[in-house]
Formats: structure tokens, sequence, C-alpha cells
DNA sequence: TCAATTTACATAACATGTTAATAATAAAAT
DNA sequence: ATTTTATTATTAACATGTTATGTAAATTGA
């Protein structure tokens, strides 16, 4: 293995975003086909997601639990509106905020994408092994953990 | 710790593709105002990159480098040569090849860059630990390996 | 040689990522 | 009570991701 002193860039195809983004795509690859047969982006699968697992989120919250930002969220949401997969009604407590649920066509599109997802899932866990992946989750939570700098230190 | 028993869908937050998202997002977040602050967005880093590591790479060769798909890249590639940061040439043995090399302009953006990627490697190496860094380098490559499947086997 | 196929690259069309600006409502401050 | 500030969401503008399609040059095969 060629150890790197630090001094210089690490090799090109070696970076830690070039590895963390090619594992995404590895992971990713082959379900991306189902969601495109019934006409889903990846993005809006997790909006859908997110809204299965609650119902009622605002916005924000949807933004949050998907780590999208708020304009490709709000740009989503008006496609799944138009769709109608997905309704929207307003907070009575705060006129700003838009509640989102899931339709009856909704829940039925995530019922019928599931099923390939947790397929994937376990293809995967079978074929890297149930404790190597449960050591990634770990190293990646840490990572972030430990680099997710100074919204603390710098808030004061 | 949860553990699912591998019959649903893992807890929305904690599925693998959303934790190597996550955690990209840590770790290139504070080098993209660098980035910002110097006009080139992440991907074009990366082409500015690879063209300093090897000058002369045609577009499909730079698309495997970099990870990105040759629709992004042709339009980056006319974007940096309007700002004279590449040079595109045409192969004398191939028509169809566009040769693409770093100017003099170039390669002093990447030399005024480049300090900034290695500090923010050295402070994830110190904060994360070099030994778990390797570690995850290589549990990613095994995972990408195992899980990039058929191939070789669906070739024939 | 020449028709068919493949390769390298560009363009089109639409969705998303990202930053900035805007509008509307709510909360805080004086 | 009115001004100020903060929050929620949308829109604009531009770059990128992604699939499909187009085009020219190279290769293959009959």
């Amino acid at each position: 293995m060629v150890v790197t002193a630090g001094k210089e860039l690490r090799g090109f195809n070696r970076s830690l975003p070039m590895a963390l983004l090619r594992a995404r795509e590895a992971v990713m690859k082959k379900f991306i086909p189902s969601l495109r047969e019934n006409g889903l982006s990846s993005q809006q699968w997790r909006v859908i997601r997110a809204l299965n697992e609650e119902q009622g989120l605002d916005i924000t919250e949807l933004g949050d639990r998907c780590f999208l930002l708020m304009p490709s969220l709000s740009r989503i949401i008006q496609n799944l509106e138009k769709r109608i997969l997905v309704t929207r009604s307003h907070s009575e407590a705060d006129n700003r905020r838009s509640v989102i649920s899931l339709t009856v066509a909704g829940e039925k599109l995530f019922k019928k994408i599931a099923p390939a997802s947790v397929e994937r899932y376990n293809l995967i866990t079978e074929k890297f092994g149930y404790g190597k992946l449960e050591l990634l989750y770990e190293l990646l939570d840490e990572l972030i953990e430990k680099i997710d700098d100074d919204q603390a230190v710098n808030t004061r």
C-alpha cells in the first residue's frame, strides 16, 4: 500500500469524496431501474419514503429528513402534487407552513416499490457481510460526528 | 442499537445511500467555500485536479477518472475553455477525440487551491484518526468490489 | 469497396443542486 | 401598536445529473 505523508494531495481516485461517491453509486445502481420504471427519481422516492414513515410533514422537516434543500423540495412537491401522489394542506397554527401527506395512490406506489428496495438491501448485506455493514455504518456516523465541525464552537 | 430483521426497510435516515451522502457532504462542506471563492464547482475542480495529474486526457478518460458522465463533462470543458483554464486540441490519430490540457492559468489556479485541499484532508485525518480512515477506505473499496455486480457475470 | 456497426462527442430535455432574491407570515423588540 | 427581525416557502438563474438522440469519424465484415 502506498502511504502518503500527508503533505500532498491523495491520488485522485482515492480521495475520500470520490470513494464515498463511488460507493453510493454502486449501492444505488441496481435499484434505480425499478424507480425509473415507476417514473420516480431517487429524490422523489426519498420524499415518498419519508412520508410513508410519517404523514403530514412540513417542507422544512421533509428537507431535514430527506437531506434535500428547500428549492429542490419545493419543485419536487409541486411535481408529485401534479401526479396526485401527495397532497398539500396548510397549517392552521402557522399559515406559512405547507403540510404534505401521501395520497392513496402515493401509498400504493410506495408499497409497489418497497420490496425491490428491501431485496436490494438484503443482497448487499449478504454479499458484503452483516458485520462489515454495521461497522461501515458506525464509521460513517463517527466520521460525520467528528468532522461536522464548528456549529457549537462558532455559535457563540 | 436497533437490529432490523432484514424484512423491512431500514429506518429512513439509516439507509446506506443516505449515510454515504451525509458523510460526503460533511467531508466536502468546509472545502467548498475555497472553491467558490475561486469560481469553481467541485466538479470543475475534479477535472482540473485530474488534468494536473496527467495532461492531454481525452474526454472519455476524464469522465472515467472524475466519475462524470459525458454530457456533464462536455459542458464543463466548454465552460473551462471560455475561462481559458483548459485548452482543447484534436488527436491526429483519431479525429473524434478532443485532447484536453491545463493552461498556465489553469495550473496556477490549481496551485492556488491545492493547499486548502491538503489542509482539509489533514484535519479530517487528525480528527477521525489515520487508522480509521484507512479502514474506511478499505471497507468502501470492498463494498464497491463486491456489489458492483454482473459485469463479468452477465457479459457471456 | 461499401454497408453496417461501434466509438467519441455533442445536444436536447427535464430533474436536481446551489446561491441569491423575494414574498408572506410570525415573533420579538422597542 | 408599530417597527424590526426571523422563519417558511417560492422563484430565478445557472451548473450538474441523467436519459435519449444526433453526428461525425473509425472500425468491422461481407
